[in-house]
DNA sequence: TAGGCCATCTGGTCCT
DNA sequence: AGGACCAGATGGCCTA
């Protein structure tokens, strides 16, 4: 097997995601013999025991652990499937994922926030005049099923890539 | 081709 | 002792 075919073998999971990848595109092949990566020389091992118990104990860990990032994923695609989404937009990352929810549950609670307070302007916090613009065209284009324009698509990148709910919209991290 | 994103393996640490 | 959690390492796929 080439390096190559080892890994893709590897990478293969056992669970099937609901969503398609936008990056991602059919590259795992389902495969019952997962192939074992070889590693550099292992570390001191703290537990004692045969060679054949310590491969034992690997496996097992090793299954544990798919099946623990199996269920973190299965819980980002729950998370993904009851944001807003725009219709031609594909997959989120894990980490777009994050960031959209954490605005979007701030919008929503800055939304209650107003029509409790019968306020017709947004809190302290919100930046400017602009931010809360752009937070209600784009809720109003989602809601009224606009949400496949260029501007529509600029302001779901601005939900996704900046934070909104310390005061400013702050850039975190994002390359875009 | 570089960089981003991902799945997986692995060893260490903490908890039950 | 064994499981859960975590972070680093690794290498493949995809896009700009």
């Amino acid at each position: 097997m080439t390096p190559k075919e080892q890994c893709v073998a590897v990478s293969a999971p056992k669970y099937t995601s609901t969503f398609p990848t936008r990056r991602f595109k059919s590259k795992h092949v389902p495969s019952e013999n997962v192939a074992k990566k070889t590693y550099g020389a292992p570390q001191t091992h703290r537990r004692l025991g045969s060679d054949v118990q310590k491969g034992r104990r690997r496996s097992k860990a090793n299954d544990r652990e798919r099946h623990r990032m199996h269920n973190l994923n299965s819980a980002l695609d729950a998370l993904r499937s009851i944001l807003p989404a725009l219709p031609e937009d594909s997959k989120l990352t894990k980490i777009e994922t994050l960031r959209f929810a954490h605005n979007y549950i701030w919008a929503l609670m800055e939304t209650l926030r107003m029509s409790d307070q019968q306020e017709p302007y947004p809190s302290e916090r919100m930046r400017s005049a602009a931010e809360w613009e752009n937070l209600s065209q784009f809720t109003s284009k989602i809601k009224s099923g606009q949400s496949n324009g260029s501007r529509a698509q600029s302001l779901f990148k601005l939900y996704v890539n900046n934070d909104f709910s310390f005061g400013r919209s702050s850039n975190i991290g994002s390359k875009n």
